[in-house]
DNA sequence: GTCAAACCTCTTGTATACAAGAATAATGAA
DNA sequence: TTCATTATTCTTGTATACAAGAGGTTTGAC
């Protein structure tokens, strides 16, 4: 059997079904059966539950006791309640970055801005979205707290699936890229509170935004099962 | 064997681990041994190796492939960096607080406060510690952001060994409680940026803080053996 | 026909067996 | 004596076997 030498088979499987997860491969509610995971990806049960282990503490699936392990995506009060933590540390990240920022990394944090623009123009939408990502990477990296950096790491893999619902809502995109060049300038200037107020604007459900995750929402997970 | 029945071994584990890890009964470095373990509970390796996977998630030791679990105190750089961001959640909860905290927050919150002084009067140390705990699990709670709530409890479990230790320090006790009144009075006023202001002040590590942290880390771990 | 209880099946939880990498001890050469 | 290399032992990682709870199904009573 494939047996990938030199890493743990339990590391390899946790990836995969993350990756699997994080794209919206699951419906709500759904439960991951082991047996059929495992044979699917050729192991026994043990590297299969390590795995349910570490994506259950990620919170990307649910452990029941003697029933398994199930998707759930957050309702919608939850979901907005982790942009909002996602939101404020994405601000506390800006305020600290508008002072520690390197040069180097301003060159960095502008080229992806440059990329982003690009990639509208061109109509790439996945580049736009790769870069993005790594837009809002390196603003944690620029913290200078990387604790702050790992933790803001975790909370956005999480809300990957529902971000990705919100960008192709219309006219996102170009007003996204104005704030990241406004982040960019308050950085510039180390305007912490300039950084901060603009980030948090940037992540925020509110207003508009507000009508319009509900909708997809509503599109992506009509019903809970559970 | 013992069994503990409905329940599963492997969480139960979790916890008695847990408690020993954060009650400080491990060195730094030191690395957790499966099979003593295992028969020291009287269990097999498997709910072991569950249990750490689990701790793992939470930060509170790290895997080392094919090498096993070990603890890792944060060294004293990311430990300020942790408090940091402590700080910044429960600003964020007293902010949030201020708006939709309930009367009977309002009450069991103030009566923390009051054991509180009354602890110290009778310079019952523990009964101070578990109030003071208490005092913040209720803030989290009143923030009205459940996702907040969880990310602020597990944060703030996993810095309680580090808490502990600056709890001694001299005139600290009755300085936290002015503050707890502080706080305690800008949520009764509804006024979110004062008690977002002294929450952050009062978790953060500065000025003194910085050094009497720093004078007890060196006590508590005096070296990294990895 | 409907409801309840016992039975069976299916899935998870735990234990044990086996494989393979790391650490360490032992051996030999310089 | 010291260093390098090999052999041995110990520990982790994975697979499999076994136990037990949960869910569904059939059977029986009303």
């Amino acid at each position: 059997m494939m047996r990938a030498m030199g890493t743990r088979i339990a590391d390899t499987i946790r990836e995969r079904i993350e990756q699997m997860i994080v794209t919206g491969e699951f419906a709500d509610g759904e439960r991951l059966d082991e047996v059929k995971l495992a044979e699917q990806f050729g192991v026994s049960r043990t590297p299969l539950r390590e795995a349910f282990q570490s994506l259950a503490a990620s919170g990307l699936l649910t452990l029941e006791a003697r029933r398994g392990a199930f998707i759930r995506h957050p309702d919608f009060v939850e979901l907005v309640e982790m942009f909002e933590v996602m939101a404020e540390l994405e601000a506390m990240c800006g305020f600290r970055a508008a002072r520690r920022v390197s040069e180097q990394q301003m060159r960095d944090i502008g080229r992806t801005i440059e990329t982003c623009e690009a990639a509208i123009a061109m109509g790439d939408f996945d580049e736009y979205y790769r870069e993005n990502e790594t837009f809002h990477h390196l603003l944690y990296e620029a913290s200078g707290n990387s604790f702050l950096a790992r933790e803001a790491t975790r909370l956005h893999k999480r809300l990957k699936p529902y971000r990705r619902m919100q960008l192709r809502v219309n006219g996102r995109m170009p007003q996204s890229m104005r704030e990241h060049r406004a982040i960019h300038a308050a950085l510039e200037q180390s305007d912490g509170k300039a950084a901060a107020a603009t980030l948090r604007q940037h992540v925020a459900i509110q207003g508009e935004r507000f009508n319009d995750l509900m909708a997809s929402y509503r599109q992506m997970a009509p019903r809970k099962t559970g």
